[in-house]
DNA sequence: GTTAGCATGTAAGGAGTTACATGATTTT
DNA sequence: AAAATCATGTAACTCCTTACATGCTAAC
């Protein structure tokens, strides 16, 4: 039964938003789409789908023609060259749909947690503007308070601590610092667009 | 059961061979020690402890003494103010520390990838020079990977992906690039030091 | 005398991974 | 016809979290 609530769950309701698929395909997409913060085994994403469907969120389209002669349209692997064998092809219903706005319009604490913040980032095209501040803005506090905490500790344990864990203390330190400016370039760039685009 | 190995054992057993401690303290050092890589709940650590117990690289002092009257020395929270009630203060065995040996002499894949890199980094202070390298290569390598993959989906899939998608893969990848970066820096001053610090 | 922080634990469960098992289709 | 890659799946297990339960002690 398990939950499957969180990221994957997203992801796949979000790649099936777009356009339907089949698992290996959404696997991939799935992989680009998160870039290396994340990389899901079949192990997971197969249980995942069929728990969708159990939920009424997703229907299986079980294309059941093409299986002898279907050398048809090799059609050069492009984007729409989705109709090769009897694969298992998941699209959304509404119900599924409703869902995904649903999650889409979170804007709690949860969606500015490491694990959750990329897939809502990666969705801001679909994403309320004033939900996509708030997400940018709680994200650039929760790093913030990391840089409080961290700073603290630093000021509190000084001396000890070998040049390695230094080293490693001074590279996170970064990272974060980084991460935190360019929240503030895109959390900039929010508001210029709210203002008003380049009208006349 | 649970194999409880991986990051929680090995940095227990790194701090444990600093000197020993109790749970409380454990838990914070260690969220100092891997700075915001990683948090560890108690949940996880009670049962962590215990089980390295039974695997007999850990033993509890059940320090048992100073339950009623012992304000004696309340001794400004310094390094040394270990004794103030009946706590269990874990310390290494000599199998343990045999053990924690053999995990920092560990220069094989697992050493790099992302969950453990942290860790072994930490513990670079009492790692072997050429194991140092090897594992700081090796995580350039896979970071290099990384790219190369990464590159290859991009242009392989330009065109879609709206602006949000985008961002968020640049700035991924100018994290990964940073990283190497900063390994390559890291590389070359093992190298340095490796030919001789500044003799004279 | 009550809150806040120190200190230790457990049960249940979540979110995945690994390794395995299978078979179809395309490429060489 | 062999190898690669596409495609789907399951069982067992890992490692960790959450929520709970408990009690001591220091500070206000």
């Amino acid at each position: 039964m398990a939950k499957r609530s969180g990221v994957l769950e997203f992801a796949v309701l979000g790649l099936l938003h777009e356009s339907p698929m089949h698992g290996y395909e959404l696997r991939k997409r799935l992989n680009i789409l998160l870039g290396s913060l994340r990389v899901f085994s079949y192990g997971s994403l197969y249980p995942c789908l069929k728990e969708l469907v159990a939920r009424g969120w997703l229907v299986e389209d079980r294309a059941a023609e093409p299986q002898h002669g279907a050398k048809a349209a090799p059609a050069l692997g492009g984007s729409a060259a989705a109709s090769r064998r009897s694969k298992i092809v998941y699209r959304l219903t509404p119900e599924g749909e409703e869902r995904f706005q649903q999650l889409l319009s979170d804007a709690g604490p949860s969606a500015w947690e490491d694990e959750n913040f990329g897939v809502h980032f990666a969705f801001f095209g679909r994403t309320d503007a004033a939900i996509r501040l708030r997400i940018l803005e709680g994200r650039r506090s929760r790093l913030e308070e990391r840089l409080d905490l961290f700073r603290q500790s630093v000021t509190r344990t000084r001396e000890r601590l070998d040049r390695y864990t230094l080293e490693a203390q001074r590279h996170g330190l970064e990272s974060v610092e980084r991460e935190v400016r360019w929240l503030n370039e895109l959390i900039q760039t929010e508001h210029d667009q709210q203002v008003g685009p380049p009208a006349t």
